[in-house]
DNA sequence: TAAAGTGAGGTTTTT
DNA sequence: CCTCACTTTA
């Protein structure tokens, strides 16, 4: 291969980017400006290019699609043999790390992953022991709340409390949790990243090692980037690394799970002399897509600035559509989808787009009653679902028996007699002996500490997977897996549950022992079981959520997962207020500027044709409600869309006027974004209103106060 | 121990 | 209104 090839096709910054000898970049890539491409042949660059050696390098993405994604697209690039190179997700690296140097992490060697789930039911258990009504304080809550400390880098003597009684309720269970982890080498997703941090952060041998190893570091999806990971990023290259990160503030869209958008602007300030490259040129979609998307981003405040441009022609106007409710919004949608069918079209160029998941069963029951294929993302993956788990369990617990989390999962599954009751005392056991569930079993059944039936279930269990190990002792790898299903008895379990669902559970047993025959386990340092790699990979990676089909389909997702993708035709359903942007988004204007960028990038993801669509009237939760057009589409440019009414005379809502129209509060001196003073609360910016003139409310966002709504006529309010 | 009933809660999601 | 998690009951 010729070194010039990898320039072929690459615009001035793009090439500027690749080639950079600089020691910080900050790449700022717009929506489809080709981002993903630009780290790709940066790799390259450096390898072919520069003579870096693969091994040298380290590249970050968000999932592990993504990851693996990266790795096909480099390797088709080098066409060479990428040895011992590191890209994959901040939790996929430092697993690996963990894996290496478990023993100065404070692990034990084989240390178990708990996924969401096995945190969930944990924590639950935690509270519950701690005395804690879970009615009023929600494990989920709890669960929330520990996650968050961890992506923000605090243990729990970190968190600081002041007089919040919830907190330090929540606070006790993190230190209860911490506990119980630390004695059973438990680590949750969030403790990946703290503890590889705190690893690299106390050993300065071993973060020397890596210092000199990884000579250029490479982060994509920066903004979306939280602080243990940006902390971990700081000391990786304290030793003279380079590093490039690539991200676009615009794109932002999990703040609400810890990621910092800021991370982006204190690159440019903890990193001395960062060149920034920014990367406009949209290849992706039609010129009027791109002003639209353009004119509504525009509206945020603290952007860093950038502007998409394009070449591309100009392409046919937004089409909006004001739907009478939610039915005839997924009829118009399905109507417009066959018209595009009877262009020539493919359905899987088209998507459809919603705010949230139960959007989506409206929209499917339209596409099903024309008997179009489609294909739903989000809802359980496969590593998720409760079959698969189930038999994981087993997996988990013939290669140790330590792993409670397992027990319990699979002790009554299939049912073999033990109840809750079994149970209670066996975690009583284990509590007070400070052992695993498994060996408190053992103890229970040495000195007669259970009924006798209930020790016979008991013995049962246990000697099953005395024999279990036995038997599979020499066996390989996915000979075992097979061997486990088939004799856990799961099989004949679901085979009795009543129609499809069994069936396709016992089909789902059944691909796991082909996912596992397929496995390919990663090389590692450590020698390590090739089961325990794949519980790991079980718990790292949840599986696509349906196995790739090919045949083409109308693709149905949140706004949330299109980032990163791309169709010629796109549908944005529900952009009413209250939905898009959401009605516990809109009070803080934090939130509602992600709603924004969410709003940037689902318009983004058309290539060549939008459709936004709002209803009038939409039942939500049982009762009627009627919401104004989103606020979103009063900032697009009038001329860009075309408003459809099809289906003759559609009674306009009156709110729509009013709402869309100039934001101004009826009859009064205010309207929508404005500044006004208080005399007890201060400034604040006008987010809604209701009614008009005497009667009119406003919704005012306080800089030192909360958010309230007030009369105007009472409030005194002064414009500022 | 499994099936029917009750009641809260109902953004977004990866790892 | 619909879903789920959990509780009650045979």
């Amino acid at each position: 291969m010729d070194v010039s090839d990898i320039f072929q096709n690459l615009n001035e910054p793009q090439r500027q980017a690749v080639t950079s000898e600089s020691q910080n970049l900050l790449i700022l890539a717009g929506a489809g400006s080709g981002k993903t491409r630009v780290i790709a042949h940066r790799v390259a660059w450096l390898i072919k290019g520069v003579g870096v050696s693969p091994h040298s390098l380290l590249t970050v993405t968000f999932t592990n699609k993504a990851a693996s994604e990266m790795r096909g697209r480099i390797e088709a690039i080098v066409e060479e043999d990428m040895g011992n190179f590191w890209c994959g997700t901040f939790h996929g690296i430092s697993h690996r790390l963990l894996r290496s140097h478990w023993e100065e992490a404070g692990l034990r060697r084989e240390f178990a992953i708990l996924d969401s789930e096995d945190q969930f039911r944990v924590i639950k258990r935690v509270a519950k022991s701690l005395g804690l009504d879970d009615a009023k304080w929600p494990p989920r809550q709890i669960q929330w709340f520990i996650n968050k400390q961890k992506d923000e880098c605090r243990r729990s003597k970190d968190v600081e409390i002041g007089d919040d009684y919830f907190a330090e309720k929540m606070n006790q269970v993190y230190i209860a949790y911490e506990e119980l982890c630390e004695r059973e080498s438990l680590v949750d997703f969030g403790e990946l990243l703290l503890r590889t941090y705190m690893l690299l952060k106390h050993n300065e041998q071993i973060l020397q090692h890596y210092q000199r190893r990884f000579k250029h570091i490479l982060v994509d999806e920066f903004q979306d980037t939280n602080e243990v990971q940006y902390q971990f990023l700081r000391l990786l290259t304290n030793g003279g690394s380079h590093i490039m990160s690539v991200g676009d503030d615009d794109q932002s869209i999990y703040g609400w799970r810890g990621a910092k958008s800021e991370n982006i602007n204190r690159f440019t300030k903890d990193y001395s002399e960062t060149e920034v490259i920014k990367l406009e040129q949209n290849y992706r979609s039609t010129e009027i897509i791109l002003s639209a998307a353009n004119e509504v981003i525009k509206n945020n405040q603290g952007r860093m600035g950038k502007n998409l441009w394009t070449e591309q022609k100009e392409g046919e106007q937004i089409s909006v559509y004001s739907a009478y409710n939610e039915d005839d919004e997924a009829r118009y949608v399905v109507g417009s989808i066959q018209t595009w069918m009877g262009l020539g079209r493919n359905l899987d160029e088209v998507a459809i787009l919603y705010r949230s998941n139960a959007q989506s069963r409206v929209l499917e029951e339209a596409i099903l009653r024309e008997g179009l294929p489609y294909k739903i993302y989000g809802g359980l993956r496969f590593y998720e679902r409760a079959e698969i788990k189930n038999a994981m369990g087993y997996l988990r617990l013939v290669f140790g028996r330590e792993d409670d989390a397992a027990f319990e999962r699979v002790i009554n599954v299939p049912p073999r007699g033990i109840g809750a009751k079994t149970i209670d005392v066996i975690r009583a056991r284990a509590l007070r002996n400070e052992s695993s569930l498994w060996k408190a079993a053992e103890d229970l059944l040495d000195t007669e500490g259970l009924t006798p039936r209930a020790a016979q279930s008991v013995q049962g269990f246990m000697s099953d997977f005395d024999k279990l190990e036995e038997e599979t002792e020499d066996l390989l790898f996915k000979d075992m897996v097979d061997h486990v299903i088939q004799s856990s008895g799961l099989i004949e379990y679901h085979k009795k549950e009543a129609g499809e669902k069994g069936r396709t559970r016992v089909e789902n047993l059944g691909e796991l022992v082909t996912a596992a025959a397929d496995f390919e386990s990663p090389e590692t340092e450590e020698e390590t079981s090739e089961l325990k790699l794949f519980i790991d990979h079980a718990a790292l990676d949840a599986g696509d959520t349906q196995a790739a089909e090919h045949e083409a389909a109308i693709q149905l997702m949140t706004l949330h997962s299109a980032k990163g993708l791309e169709f010629p035709l796109v549908f944005i359903t529900g952009f009413e207020e209250g939905l898009f942007p959401h009605k516990l988004s809109i009070e803080e204007p934090g939130q509602l500027q992600e709603e924004r960028r969410l709003c940037y990038v689902g318009m983004t993801r058309a290539m060549e044709k939008l459709f936004i669509i709002h209803a009038e009237m939409r039942n939500l939760y049982g009762s009627e409600t009627f919401n104004p057009p989103s606020r979103f589409l009063r900032e697009i440019p009038v001329e860009l869309t075309l408003e459809v009414r099809t289906g003759g005379n559609i009674p306009r809502q009156q709110t729509r006027s009013k709402a869309t129209s100039s934001g101004e509060v009826p009859d009064t001196e205010f309207k929508l974004g404005q500044m006004v003073a208080h005399d007890v609360f201060g400034e604040g910016v006008i987010l809604n209103y209701e009614g008009q003139g005497a009667n009119a409310r406003v919704e005012v966002s306080f800089n030192k106060s909360k958010t309230k709504w007030l009369m105007v006529s009472y409030a005194k309010l002064r414009s500022i």
